[in-house]
DNA sequence: GGATGCATATTGTCCGGACAAATCGCCTGA
DNA sequence: TCAGGCGATTTGTCCGGACAATATGCATCC
């Protein structure tokens, strides 16, 4: 009872003019179709074979577009048996959040206000942190990060100055991160460390918490897509009103 | 300055007659050539159809054994110039820890004492964690961590009875997910939830800290590859003494 | 009735080739 | 000297096929 009969025919609709590949074609209305429930869970896709040969595609291109689902999280394939969707109760596996703080944010009227942001020589701490030579310039951002009105996080980043221009304007209106993007810079990991601690006197009036209260603690060290370090940041959230929620995947 | 030269020759030894797969032994000999160094970070794989040749073997296997550290995040591809290993401070991406708390502990002298190891019916909470019916029968698991004597961690777990047998003793030497990975439970995903607070006086007598302390807290659900809740749990961690690592991975 | 073995279905691995798209360096021309 | 175009290099996509490994169900045999 847990394995459905073999999902009955869905006609996809696959465009070979467009410049967008026929995998990805694919697997997005794959992903589509599960999202919406037009594949239920556990239900069986059909073997590869067939279901290539009814959308004109060559085996390949169908595990492609089965495989990127697979990684997703989506999709579970057994060998004998067949291709099944996977029976979460989570919809949307939310893939790696935490990473857009801002994304989080959304639908909660999400403001921030830039406190700093100047160029300095960097620290030894933060020149190591940075991979870089200690007393080189480095842009020092501090930011406050409020929802609803209300404080939630402080934000401190440093990054290696010439690596961009940050216009304060521009930061409170769309992010560091995809100032970045825009700039570039293509993210490709980031390495964290999330803890907690009690609020000091000083942090406690930053964030109108009072003095003791618990902080959620996280800093990041985030490498572009060449392994260079791009950015090194101290945040602190109010823990009364922020959690970090994300998806791990296992790799078999 | 940032490219060297195309890696010189390596010879990688294959065996055609071993049941483990081609692109696998050719990622793993590339893996471990970067992990020692005879790759360097930076430098250039060399284009694949020559490097297919040389090993006598295809391109789609050789494409096979890159794209799979491609996706480790240990090579980076670029049209038109070709596949290099990246240029990162961090060797070994650690992959997604802290779903085995165990490996962590590693090399602190952990141990587990446990509390509580008895089957009772689910709690409202409990039962729409797990997705089951209320009343259902549960395993109800409390265990106390600890590293060089002091305590860590206090673990809470749920998981649905008859999915497995929970030996106290062999729990306190193996560990939750290895006695699950032995019954043939294969885990697939987690979805998890880091926040902190402070110590109310019960815990802090538990952990040994004091009241007001500041804790980690993390629940976590966890699901099979079928996508079956196995396992819910409520961890309360010594921010003191513990933090969450981790890399992310930012998918194109 | 139960265990063993076999046939079948399905994914896993691997091959060889073809063309498209992107990037970089070089050459040409202004 | 600088800008633009051209070609070479390399990865991206896609095809068609072949055989192996694994899981399932059924028939047979004890």
């Amino acid at each position: 009872m847990t394995t459905s009969a073999p999902s009955s025919s869905l006609d996809f609709a696959l465009d070979r003019t467009s410049p967008v590949p026929l995998y990805y074609q694919l697997a997005q209305q794959l992903e589509s179709a599960i999202e919406h429930g037009a594949l239920a869970p556990g239900s069986l896709l059909g073997n590869e074979i067939e279901l290539a040969g009814r959308l004109g595609l060559s085996r390949p291109t169908v595990r492609q577009a089965i495989q990127s689902l697979v990684d997703k999280g989506l999709l579970v394939r057994r060998r004998g048996v067949g291709t099944q969707v996977v029976h979460s109760q989570v919809k949307r596996p939310l893939e790696l959040s935490s990473l857009y703080d801002d994304l989080e944010a959304a639908g909660q009227s999400p403001a921030t206000r830039v406190l700093r942001n100047e160029v300095q020589p960097a620290s030894a701490e933060v020149a190591a942190a940075l991979g870089i030579a200690e007393g080189s310039d480095v842009i020092v951002l501090e930011r406050l990060r409020l929802t609803h009105g209300q404080p939630m996080a402080f934000l401190c980043n440093f990054l290696p100055a010439g690596l961009l221009q940050l216009d304060t304007a521009k930061l409170e209106a769309t992010g560091l991160y995809r100032m970045m993007r825009s700039a570039g810079i293509t993210l490709h990991s980031a390495r964290q460390s999330i803890g907690a601690r009690c609020a000091t006197v000083d942090e406690a009036e930053r964030l109108e918490e009072t003095e003791g209260a618990a902080l959620l603690t996280m800093q990041r060290t985030a490498y572009d897509s060449t392994g260079r370090i791009v950015e090194y940041g101290t945040h602190i959230y109010r823990a009364s009103r922020y959690a970090f929620e994300f998806q791990l995947l296992v790799r078999s």
